[in-house]
RNA sequence: GCCCUUGUAGUUCAAUGGAUAGAACAAAACUCUUCUAAGGUUUUGAUGUAGGUUCGAUUCCUACCAAGGGCACCA
């Protein structure tokens, strides 16, 4: 518990006591912060609602609620008042906040971070495929990821990283075949880009297989081969690929400032032992049939049709699907991580269906509660002519080059810290989105480094910390004044935990990230209107601890979301 | 055909059923003899269409239109 949910909890309830002497039976009361700060710290719409019930207007209703209120004013509250069509908006005492100020002063980064030991939750994200290419769509989930994993942690959770490497399937039964076909492994290891190479084996394949459909029958076969465990020698492949494909991930994670607790790939799960447990849980709760060959899960019927499509578990040639594999996964999961671990996958849009049929199967055993299971899903990144990004089509848009593209663009504002900036500029541009819409590829769009962007806040950040120097070279200390006056920056700044813990349950980074431009806004407007460090000035502490405060929680904020705060820009 | 998303300013995005629908980019005009102008201040400009529920709808419901994704052995 939080102090502002005391201070919430605090203000519900005075106003609940007044309803019910009004009449009010069981009154709901919704306490929020109105979308426009200066209209006051928190709003109530509870004359809007009961209204009607007490067969009066609202404005007139929330009078005779504020006459109540203020014989008995509720803590901290300054003034309250009546606006627009009956919102009641209560204003603080600039006390609480100054006094909050000062807190996240003495705690530094770690105001507001909660130490509760709650649940267990599981992260899974980015899960590149082994021997394709990381493009910029695995960018998103790698960044979205990572910053839902900061965030839960910060609000108190026991987070586990999972990178689930793609490194099992009949993609490598493919890979195999057209590598024996066009390819020379030994070569390719040799070349500058070893995954390119690759890649471009995969793409051929696909196109080949248009003209000659029975490739792909060659390529299921030797998936069987594999995962059967009766070919060394496609063994061997599989992890000579998984070699040069990881060393080329560590490369972009590197970069990328991320890291994962674990990194169990799909092969782990795909064991025979293994996967005949999922078989024994499904057929022990009479889920599996056998459909034209395979091994399927049905779903409920609605009406005529069923809720979802069939799930398959096993192919018709006896091997195993992601499904089985994702099913194993979560077994394992539950058995390492307790019965109530929540596990989050992060994974594109267009799998959304299949995660329906995933939860849904777990359901029907029994596995988990709602809400256990969660799917957080990004949308797609579009090319500007249209059309898809598909690796089998071979029109990527490789992570690395990006990465090289930002670093140059960052570069010829600032050399020294081009590659810092780079990454707060890839890394916002996805994080302050949250709808699922696709993502038109843009060079411009995608780099932005004015406006609404990480390399904006990086900046209001080394700027408050140039001030933070030189008021430390004028020997003025940073003292919270608790007299004077609070705007909307002291006002905002308060409400970091709370931002990134309504983040966190809603599973929603943009909602950090708005909350952050917000807050560099109200800081850059204080900066132009006011000299800060000035030994004359006797508030000149007082405006140097909140420049302190500004800066803690920014970076704090900036942290969670993966961005760096470089020393110079 | 069925299912799922999404339609907001010229463009890219916001807005737990609430107040004057917010930003950013682009366009126009200001603003560094102050600690970082990647900044600040102005101006112009938007809820796909038609109904419904509600005191109140960008938000919920229905139909239509438009874009994208998915729908059995790929992940």
């Amino acid at each position: 518990m939080n102090k502002s949910q005391d201070i919430i909890q605090n203000l519900k309830t005075s106003i609940e006591q007044v309803a019910i002497k009004m009449g009010i039976e069981n009154p709901e009361v919704h306490i929020e912060h109105p979308d426009d700060i200066s209209y006051g710290d928190f709003s109530s719409n509870i004359a809007l609602i009961y209204s009607k019930q007490l067969k009066t207007n609202p404005k007139a209703l929330a009078e005779k609620i504020i006459e109540e209120l203020k014989k008995e004013m509720p803590e901290n509250v300054e003034s309250v008042s009546i606006a627009g069509p009956g919102f009641i908006n209560f204003r603080f005492a600039s006390k609480y906040f100054l006094n909050q100020l000062d807190k996240i002063l003495k705690n530094g980064n770690k105001y507001g971070r909660s130490l509760e030991n709650k649940k267990t939750v599981l992260v899974e994200y980015s899960s590149p495929n082994i021997a394709k290419p990381f493009t910029v769509g695995h960018l998103r989930s790698t960044i979205i990821g990572d910053a839902i994993a900061n965030i839960l942690n910060f609000s108190g959770y026991n987070i586990v990283r999972d990178n689930h490497l793609g490194d099992w399937g009949t993609q490598f039964g493919k890979l195999t075949v057209a590598l024996e076909k066009w390819g020379n492994l030994v070569e390719i290891e040799k070349s500058e880009s070893p995954i390119k190479e690759l890649v471009a084996l995969y793409v051929r394949f696909h196109e080949e297989a248009e003209k000659d459909p029975a490739l792909e029958d060659m390529a299921r076969e030797k998936f069987q081969l594999l995962e059967e465990g009766n070919s060394p020698e496609i063994r061997k492949t599989w992890e000579k690929c998984i070699e040069l494909s990881k060393k080329e991930f560590e490369r972009i994670y590197e970069q990328l400032g991320v890291k994962f607790d674990t990194q169990i790939g799909e092969s782990f799960y795909a064991t025979p032992e293994m996967i005949e447990k999922v078989m024994q849980e499904l057929v022990g709760k009479n889920l599996i049939k056998e459909s034209e060959g395979a091994q399927v899960v049905f779903f409920e019927k609605i009406g005529e049709s069923e809720k979802y499509p069939p799930l398959i578990i096993k192919k018709t040639d006896g091997t195993s699907i992601y499904a089985t594999r994702d099913l194993a996964a979560d077994i394992y999961r539950k058995e390492k991580y307790g019965n109530d671990v929540t596990i989050i996958n992060e994974v594109g849009s267009e799998q959304i269906l299949y995660f329906r049929q995933l939860y849904e199967t777990e359901k029907m055993m029994g596995w988990f509660q709602e809400g256990q299971r969660v799917h957080i899903a990004h949308g797609l990144l579009r090319l500007k002519e249209g059309g898809k990004i598909s690796t089998r089509k071979g029109n990527v848009i490789w992570l690395e080059d990006l990465i090289r593209e930002a670093v140059e663009r960052a570069g010829k504002i600032n050399q020294e810290s081009a590659h810092e900036v780079a990454m707060a500029a890839l890394k916002f541009n996805d994080l302050k989105r949250d709808s699922p819409q696709d993502i038109i590829f843009d060079w411009d769009e995608m780099m932005s480094m004015t406006g609404d962007s990480g390399p904006y806040l990086q900046y209001s950040c080394v700027r408050a910390r140039s001030v933070l120097a030189k008021a430390e070279s004028l020997g003025i200390n940073p003292t919270i004044n608790i007299e004077s006056k609070t705007e909307n920056l002291e006002r905002l700044l308060v409400r970091f935990p709370e931002v990134v813990e309504r983040a966190g349950i809603e599973y929603k980074a943009n909602i950090l990230a708005s909350y952050l431009i917000n807050l560099a806004a109200q800081f850059n407007n204080f900066y132009a209107n006011n000299i800060i460090a000035d030994e004359k000035d006797p508030e000149s502490p007082h405006k140097t601890a909140l420049t302190k405060a500004f800066d803690i929680v920014m970076a704090n904020g900036l942290g969670l979301l993966g961005i760096k705060v470089p020393k110079r820009m």
